[in-house]
DNA sequence: CAGTATCCTGAACGATACTG
DNA sequence: CAGTATCGTTCAGGATACTG
């Protein structure tokens, strides 16, 4: 994405964008959180070249989306493997969206190859507006509110 | 983005992301939902070239999340205004999740510049995932199951 | 005002070879 | 196995000029 300072200054929509938006970076994400954890998974998995997988692999630790871990198979020098955050889960309402957003709008037979269902309930789940109390709200019914904060104000006098 | 064919049949995420995941395409989607519907007023708010604009828009258009209407002020000749179709608000969920996010990992003060409420209660409102009852459900407790499906299922004999 | 056309540049990516 | 290094290409996007 490359967006300029000033538009992830003023919108964490763009600047979380920027970096869950490269390509391959999804669909690490999606992989770790199925379990994956190593870097020829990885790559066989997604069919990416190592050079691009490094560089993701090393932004999503920086940004705290991955974390690295040691481990040393017996007779052999140490290795890392790349574990989900709390970060991670925390995207999975982002995550599902996507998902399922694409299973419905873009989807031939409007709906797709994969199912998410809560372990406890065994129920589907899918992603929503809740508000304070946990009550669902309708997209509809939203409003966004700008909030002006004073550090900026003089930009536009 | 541009994720092969295969990817995009494979993955929701990964084929929704192709399309709002380019670079100014979720801004123009931001905006519109905020009330933002003519070129002129997209361009000086992104402050992005016409050429790009216009081909987001084109791109929005065709893939449903943007609704061309003429209109003709006095004397003038016909133009377009581009407004927000049913698809783009099922795609609040996904955006206001990116904000929150955002806000919550990216933002120095782990605060964002717009809030999200509810019209009709003033609630805030945040992206959550729930269950076909409503019922909220930890990120923690997903599962995700994928579909094998009859039709591919030649590709790994 | 609402776009289209053109030119140009950076950098992201793929392919491939190499290393500990 | 887990990466790093290098090279070449492509292409998206910025700047700008032009049109109805």
């Amino acid at each position: 994405m490359n967006i300029t300072a000033s538009d992830l200054r003023h919108c964490s929509i763009a600047a979380t964008l920027s970096l869950i938006g490269e390509k391959w970076t999804i669909l690490i994400l999606r992989d770790v959180l199925q379990g994956v954890t190593r870097f020829d998974d990885f790559l066989r998995r997604l069919e990416c070249s190592p050079a691009v997988l490094s560089a993701r692999l090393k932004t999503l630790t920086e940004a705290g989306l991955l974390r690295k871990v040691g481990y040393r198979e017996p007779g052999e020098r140490e290795r890392f493997e790349y574990r989900p955050t709390r970060a991670t889960v925390e995207l999975l309402p982002v995550l599902i969206g996507l998902m399922q957003w694409g299973d419905c709008h873009m989807a031939p037979d409007g709906e797709g190859p994969v199912q998410v269902r809560s372990r406890a309930s065994g129920k589907l789940v899918r992603a929503a507006l809740v508000d304070e109390g946990g009550a669902l709200v309708s997209p509809r019914d939203m409003q966004m509110i700008p909030m002006r904060r004073p550090e900026q104000e003089s930009e536009d006098a």
